[in-house]
This record gives structure tokens, C-alpha cells and sequence, in this order.
DNA sequence: TATGAATGAGACTTCATTCAT
DNA sequence: AATGAATGAAGTCTCATTCAT
């Protein structure tokens, strides 16, 4: 209990030490400090700092592929699950901007091995997108196109508004405050036939 | 005329490996070796190893600029030019994976104010798209939005497949073949109106 | 009852470890965990890891001093009780070869407090055998020399073979079944007079 | 030229405090001070802490087996070639403790990599002592005896003195100042045939 | 101009030891 | 008595940068 709430302390603190100055620039005594725990004591919890990094990502991701899995079970059409997805994305960027920031771009900055640990992870995440875009295809609630480019290109569509909205000025306010809207009206326009469009009305 | 050659194959050089093996994994001693120069010839030429990355990606963002401006002399309609300016966002991506690669992501990685130069540099070519978006929605070529959603909006969905795509395998490759016409698709769906559509064919 | 069987334990976890991987890369959780008791636990039965490490020590040694007594009271000829003393060297070697091999080298290791305390007792073996070839001396049983000298010189013989015989290759092996006949041989030519020699024909 | 008088400098100062406190008890710093060297400097010249062992191993392996090479062309008796060596020990150990010392036993503590590294360089030493041995065995010069036991033999009861007599105490120098005639002595009457010694007289 | 040896701060990680439970 | 989480000093090594040549 005392064990994982000190592992919960090092995640939240590594997530926003490395979302502000970056995995490189962040060392492990600014984590430890942050932490409120020794250097020697993050190594109880986590093999290395790349596993940190590891664990920030993978529950995020986690947390994001059960929503989805529980947004299916609710059978809404197709069109009204990506806005859910959409707006859950918004939300979660309020409440968490570090760990949000982290998701995308920081798997770039590690070794190898952990960046393929990540981009598997990430996988998942498009994967499930990408049947999801198929099953609204045949059940005619979404237009026929390539699903694995159509997740991708959601995705990306997102992330730039977000990444974008993360950067604190004025622009990025704007883009908070717009973007849920905009992009949902975006995604309508792409992906929803001309005649569901109707039906929607 | 020596040294700009010079700086050329560094720049070259220090963009590979940044790309491959992400900014900070990547030694000064790396960059002399893979570049035929000296550590100390380095520094005659960029005055930290941040100016590499600096500019590299100045000149991949004044590349781009400089199409854009291009592309607007030519007066084409705006759904055309966006076009365009995906279809050359691939054609680099396949003569220059590295470059590319980095002008997205890798701004995460170094100092803030290093972070802080590439986000303006960056900025200027969303602003200019998020120009030639509202130049479209006035002459009608394009459905109303707010251009600055619109803008980060298109930068990310075609950023979302393209990272994608250069990871070399399988999937990889698929978005490389089918990305540009998808994402055609989906950006004349999502920004043309109906009207122009029809005109269109 | 139960404290000595564990110390017993670790001491022999410890030994096996020390002697595979030297002292300093044997770390207190390998041992622990080897011993099957927890870190706490070793230290209620020794101060520090070095009191394990001399411990191992004085414990071989001690058994190798009441050997050597054991042996003084069967009122043997010199010459045979050193060549039963190597033969038990070897034959312990072969029981138990960690802590045969930590008994001799890895003193260097430690702290100069421990590598003092390891000397002293390694000392008291050397003396013993000085005492011996003395007697052996005066008896006419062994030619005269310098019993100090002859005492390490007949000690680093053993080990210098013993040493190269644990390798655990071909070599090692052939040290392993020539060593004792031949070292037995050798001592005899070295430690025994001409006269002595005929009679013990 | 200045940059192997550096080298040099690293190695004198590694070697005596390997020497006097032990390979793991010497640190990076430690060594850095004593030879007058930045930390980094040192890496210039040797990739670990490990390799600057390794070279002093080598250095010192390399000086006898050229010693020994030299003493062969000599083309005299097997005994006196021995006699030699014994003394040529132990005039390096006068001139230099601190390597001699390292050469022998400090080979336990390093990692497995290098602890092979280091015995495949002693077992030069052995194989030629053995090759030596075995020619005088066939020239008559040296009673017949399996030569590779007989090798480790010599290296060992030369050793088993020096070591103690390095300790810098009493006795140490004692066996200083009796150890190369005493030894000499015994090697006569292991070594040498009988009909030999008469003739040697 | 061009070199690369040298610097030394700082990186991550290990480890013997302690102590609250 | 027994545990193992926690400590934090110290370990080896890397690296951008400088400067004498």
C-alpha cells in the first residue's frame, strides 16, 4: 500500500519532470527530490530510469484501451464513439497535461530497446482505433477507406491540436477551448456518409 | 565555399544519427566521424552542438516556406495546393527519411531555449498554412473553420502517418504506399464543400 | 541451535559466491538469497560482510591447525606427515573447492583491517609448518634450510598448483590427477636427505 | 610521446594503489590524483578501469617472457637458466613491489572477462617455464618429471615467498634477504640429478 | 585554419548498512 | 527474532566544450 503509493509519487513526479525539461534533462536526483524519496529508493520500485519512463507510458496507455473497451460496450453508432474518444482525449489533457504531453513524442529520446517497448504500447492503441473505424465501415456508419491509415491520420489529427494547445499562450488557449468542437465537426465531415450525416440530424 | 561544404556534411551527418539515435544519445565525437571533421572543426561551424539541430531544422522549415510560397505564386485552388503540399511532404519523407523525421519530434529533447527557437520556427509554417486555409474559406473553396485548429489539425494528420510510416516495417510500408491518396481523400472530404466537390469533377 | 545452522548457511552461500565472483562483486542480496534468509537476517549473525569473509577464513584455517595437530600426535616422519598434509589439501580441494580457492587469494581484497586480521591467522599456518620442518630438521628426517623460508616456499608450491588446477579445463584436470603424486615426488627430492631416502625405501 | 609518458604515469599510479589498497578499493578519482590526470584524461587512454589492469598485467607478463627469450639464446645449463630466474624475480620485486605484487593474485577480483584475459597472459609464462623444463629434462639436466605440475610448481613456491616477503615486516625481510639462495638451493636438489650436481661441483 | 587531448561536472546505478515494523 | 524498504555515498563512465599547438 505505503509500497505503491511511493511508486505512484515517482511516476507523477518523473511524468512531470520529464514533460517540462525532457527524458534526457530530467536526472534521477531531481526525480528522487521531487519524489520526496531517496535515489537509492527509486530503484526498489523501478530497474532504471528508461523503466520509469515505461510505466508512466503503459498506463496511460492502459488506461486509454480500457476506455475504448468500455465505450464499445455501450453499442453507440460509430460517429458518436470517435467524438467520445475525441472529447475523453480533452479531458484528460485538463486534468494531466504531463503524462498526456509525455504519451506522444518523448518515445523518441530513449535507448533502442525501449523506444520498440513503447511503440508497441502505442500500437495497441491504433490497432484498436483501426477495428473500430472497420466495424463503423460495415455497418455503413463510416465511409469505406483504408482503416490503419484512417487511425494513424486520427491519431496525428488529435495529437497536433493538442501538442499545440499544451504550450501555454494564447494560441494554445484558443485551441483548448475550440478544439473539441472543431475537430469533432472535422471528423464528421471525413468519416460519416453524406446520408448518416442526415440520419444524425 | 570549403566551409559552407563543410557544414553541409555536417548538418548531413548530425541529422542522420540524430534521427536514428535521438539527440542526446548522439556525441559530438559521432558527428566528427560520420561527417570526415574534426570535433574541434565542428565548433568552427556551429557554436554547440544545439546550433547543429538548430540548423538542421531551419532549413527544413525554410524548405517548406519556401514551397509554400512558391506553390501561392501559381494560383491554384486551395484543396489543390493542399494537395500538393502533402504529396511533397511524401516525396521528401522517401528522398530524406532523417530530416523529416526530426523536424517533428525531436524539439522535445534539448534545452528549453533551444525548444523554445524550433517551436517558433515551426510556428511560421502553421501560420502559413492556417493563411492559405482562410483564404480558401473566402474564396469558397474551403468549409468555414477556425483556421488555427484547421492548420495543426492537418500538420498532425499527416505527421500521425508518417511517423508511422518510416519505422520500416510491413505496416510501415503500407502507409507509405497507400498515405498520400488516402489522405487526399480525407482532406478533400473534410475541407471541400459539397458544392465544390461537384465542380471538382 | 536453528542461529548456527543458518550461519552456517550463509557462511557457505558466501564462500561459493566469494569464490566464483570475488568478494566485491558479491553483493549482500545475492548472498541473502543463496542462504535463503533475508538481508536483515545475516545481520544478526555478522556484523558486516567482511566478518562473513573472515569467518570463512578462520574457520578453514582453524580446521587446517587441528589437522596439522592431529597429525603431529600420530608421531609420523616428517617427511610423511608433509606429504600427507598435501594429499589433504587436495582432497579438500576437491570437496570443497570455493572455499579452498577464497582461502589463498582473496585476502587482497578486503579492507587493510580484514586483510590484517586474514594475514594473522593465514600466519599461524605458516608457523605451524616452520615448527614442523624444524623438528623434521633436527631429527635428521629433513635436510636444513631455512624453515621460514621453506615453510612459504612449500605453501605457495601447493597453491601454485591447486591455483591453475581449479581453471576447470584440460590443464586443470591433468594438474588435478598428476598433482599430488608429483608434488609428493618433488618434496621428497627437495625436503628429504640422501640417507633418509635409502631408508625410507 | 608526451601522451605515453601520461599512459605511463596512469599505469605507475593505478599499479600502486592497486597494489597497496586493491583493484575495488581504488577509485576512477583516486587514480586520476595520483597520476596527476583529469578523470576523463585517463579514458583517453584506457576504456575502463579494467583495461589499465590489463595493461599493467601485460607490461609485466611481456618483460619476463622477453627475459626469458633472452636467457634461452644464452645457451646455458637448464639449472643456471633457473637459478636466473629466481633472481631476476627477485630483483624486480626490489625495484618494483607494487606491479609485482598486482601480477599474481590481484587477477581474482575483476570481472570474469578480464580475470581470462589475465590468465591466458600468465599462462604464457607457464607454458614457456614448462617448454624450458622440459628441454632440460631431454638434455639430462633435470630429473624427469611431468613439466606442466612442475611449471606451476616453480611459479607457486616463488611466489608463496615473495608474497610474504612483501608484507614489510620481519619476517618479510628475512625472506627478502634468505629467499634467492634458499630457493636456489631448493630448486638444486628438486631439479637437478644427482650426477648433475656432482658435475656442477 | 584545424586538431584532438584534456577537462570535470554530472549522468545512472550499486551497495553495505540501518531501522521501523 | 526477522524482515526488506529505504538510505545516500561512492562507483564508473560519458560528454559537450575548451585551448595549446
Amino acid at each position: 500500500m505505503t509500497q505503491e503509493l511511493l511508486a505512484q509519487k515517482i511516476v507523477a513526479a518523473a511524468a512531470r519532470l520529464f514533460a517540462h525539461h525532457g527524458f534526457h534533462r530530467t536526472g534521477m536526483r531531481a526525480i528522487s527530490q521531487a519524489a520526496g524519496v531517496s535515489i537509492g529508493g527509486i530503484y526498489h520500485y523501478f530497474k532504471s530510469k528508461e523503466e520509469i519512463l515505461l510505466a508512466i507510458v503503459r498506463e496511460e496507455v492502459e488506461a486509454r484501451l480500457s476506455f475504448l473497451e468500455e465505450l464499445r460496450r455501450q453499442d453507440l453508432p460509430v460517429p458518436e464513439q470517435i467524438r467520445r474518444i475525441v472529447e475523453m482525449h480533452f479531458a484528460r489533457l485538463e486534468e494531466n497535461q504531463d503524462i498526456t504531453q509525455l504519451l506522444h513524442h518523448q518515445w523518441r529520446d530513449p535507448s533502442p530497446l525501449l523506444r520498440q517497448k513503447i511503440t508497441a504500447l502505442y500500437e495497441q492503441l491504433a490497432a484498436s482505433l483501426a477495428q473500430l473505424i472497420e466495424e463503423g465501415i460495415a455497418a455503413g456508419q463510416i465511409v469505406p477507406c483504408n482503416s490503419t491509415v484512417a487511425a494513424y491520420a486520427l491519431i496525428g489529427l488529435v495529437e497536433g491540436v493538442t501538442q499545440r494547445a499544451l504550450a501555454g499562450d494564447a494560441v494554445g488557449e484558443e485551441l483548448l477551448k475550440e478544439g473539441p468542437e472543431q475537430l469533432t465537426k472535422i471528423l464528421t465531415r471525413w468519416l460519416v456518409p453524406p446520408q448518416e450525416k442526415e440520419a444524425a440530424k
